[in-house]
DNA sequence: ACCAACATACCGATTGGTCGGTTCCGGCCG
DNA sequence: CGGCCGGAACCGACCAATCGGTATGTTGGT
């Protein structure tokens, strides 16, 4: 996320002046999730926000129309990257066991390598009007049911245990994945990766018959 | 903080009224942790969580020094119950499957039973000071280690796989309890029970040799 | 000339917190 | 027994500060 805005800034034609040559959203969005996730929503006020950015209030609410909808660019653009990681996954070739383990690493992986967005993700949706609440949680809905229908797939091939609803393990699996943000730290030995595929591990575990 | 209540308690003889005669700490407490939960502690101000608690401001910061003081005691009391019924079943008699089985089943009834305190709990840790986000930290820290202690009891007498850290387990576990507070509705058909009989079986579904 | 893209000064509303006062109650003295 | 007293419990008007948002001005490209 940093480096994407060395390399717009490095791309970028037009070399005014020193460096944060990004669009204005673009650097607006990048500050937001910084801050967001370092002091809160509510701890973050506008001006803080616009002068993180490099930028002025009036640029800010010529394109947001309110702190709020700030916030709600936040949760889509996390939103519209986890679904699309997801379904690249669940549609690849290849026995369902794999593509679960896959999807399941993945979506660590990717929460790892973005965990500022994942802090605001699941500490801040009281933030949002009740419309927008509603409309993050739809589509996590989608993302919600999308995994668990590979799960069930899984379980129809029996490869997988049916005892235990889907529902159960998809709600399980990702309560252990947004709560990352809450021990996770980079300096640890262990990276994205390494815990992906312990928790893909675990998760197939679970599944395994008998 | 603590003697205070005492003190009100044993001047609590009196039956003044018709109802909510418990003790203005407690009370504001109770207000406390259902209107945090409910909008977020800074969409909650002191007015409405003194009119809620039917008591004034002044009564309130005689006994809290700061509306961050009132949410922190949230936090100890949660804090306790939780240390205290881990302790309680950790130190039970039987076989470590049995024990860790009960703690994990546990955890979650009660977590279904104070939905509130753990929504404040995984969402409201920012607002806290510096150093009392370390003490709560801590704590929290001492309870995930007693929890990893039972799991490498059962490493250590064979019954548990080995080749995934107790560490993993547990925050992946623990990450899927406090996640609760995100879908689980009352309404919905299971109980606080069903569901940690269910996440207690995968649990020790995961932790099964080979 | 016109419009998008900014900049800057300013405002009304709200909020956490304070502070001087009042009530109530148990204990102590005469 | 009764009057007094000290302090804990509690009241509520008030404040200083902050914040999200806006209104108006300016610029640069087409």
């Amino acid at each position: 996320m940093a480096d994407t805005a060395a390399a717009a800034d490095a791309a970028d034609t037009r070399s005014d002046g020193a460096e944060n040559s990004a669009p204005v959203p673009e650097r607006l969005l990048t500050a937001a999730t910084r801050l967001f996730a370092e002091r809160g929503v509510e701890r973050t006020s506008v001006q803080e926000l616009v002068d993180t950015a490099g930028v002025t209030k009036g640029a800010m609410y010529h394109y947001f129309a309110s702190k709020e909808d700030l916030l709600f660019a936040v949760y889509q653009r996390v939103l519209a990257m986890q679904m699309r990681r997801l379904e690249e996954r669940a549609q690849a070739g290849g026995p369902v066991r794999e593509r679960l383990h896959e999807a399941a690493a993945d979506v660590v992986r990717t929460t790892v390598e973005n965990l500022d967005d994942m802090v605001i993700y699941f500490r801040s949706l009281h933030m949002l009007s009740p419309e927008r609440q509603s409309e993050v949680r739809g589509e996590r809905r989608q993302y919600h049911e999308r995994f668990c229908e590979l799960i069930e797939e899984g379980q129809r091939q029996g490869v997988f245990r049916t005892d235990v609803p889907s529902d159960i393990v998809a709600n399980q699996y990702f309560g252990a994945v947004h709560h990352l943000g809450m021990w996770y730290r980079s300096a640890g030995e262990l990276g994205g990766a390494d815990i992906g595929g312990y928790f893909a591990d675990l998760l197939l575990s679970e599944l395994r018959p008998g």
